[in-house]
This record gives C-alpha cells, structure tokens and sequence, in this order.
DNA sequence: GGCGTGACTTGAA
DNA sequence: ATTCAAGCCACGC
C-alpha cells in the first residue's frame, strides 16, 4: 500500500475544505502530526495551484491572505473569498473565527 | 551537493 | 502586552 507523504495528505485535507469556510496552514499542519512544518502546508499550496486544490481557503492563522500574492490576479484570492460569502477587509477575513474549518474537529 | 529561501507557528524573554 | 528566536522540510541556484 502507498503511504501518503506530507504534501499528499495536505492536497487531500485542502480539498476536503467545505465551500464558505476557510482553514490555516497550522491547522492542517497539526492534524498531519506535523504543527511545526506549517511552512511544508504553504509550499505544498504553492503547488496545489496548479490542481484542483482550493487554495484560496487556505490562510494564515489570523485569517491573513498571506498567499494572495502567489494567485494570478492580486485581488484573484480576496475575489474567490469573497465570492463564498467570506468578507475580506486589507487581505484579512472578517470573523475568520466563525468561518474557521478545523480538519482536525471535522474530519475526526 | 551545499546554502538560502519560504503562502507559518509556537513558545519564551 | 509585544518582540525575538527557533523549528520544520522541499525546491532552486
């Protein structure tokens, strides 16, 4: 059997992530045993763009849209956001809290 | 093949 | 309360 590496599970988990809710690379991070290798979550993002991976769901840990740089367009992340029914104010999600999506409590 | 960078987080001073 | 430092590992030069 294959054993799912980091960046798989990651891939897996961010796709996993429900429309209209949002999540932090440490959280990911944590439910992959890994919390410290939040970074690992970014790069893997970074690639996810070129999948089906929703990475525009996927922020910092204060709901900061840190990756929007990386999307095409700059605003293109903010607009993905908002087009879910999540605010965005100066790259940051209003009540990040209430749209956080913790795999760790969803998923198990 | 070594060094630095990076879409981060946590913990300690 | 804020600021500083360390950790994690893949990828590019």
């Amino acid at each position: 059997m294959e054993e799912p590496n980091f960046f798989d599970k990651v891939y897996e988990v961010a796709k996993r992530i429900p429309y209209g809710r949002v999540t932090s690379y440490g959280a990911i991070a944590k439910y992959l045993g890994a919390a410290r290798s939040a970074r690992m979550v970014g790069w893997a993002m970074n690639k996810s763009l070129a999948k089906d991976i929703p990475a525009h769901r996927v922020v910092n840990r204060v709901g900061l849209l840190t990756g929007k740089q990386h999307f095409d367009g700059t605003n293109l992340m903010q607009q993905l956001l908002e087009n879910e029914g999540i605010k965005v104010v100066d790259n940051q999600i209003v009540d990040f809290k209430k749209h956080f999506w913790d795999p760790a409590l969803e998923l198990g």
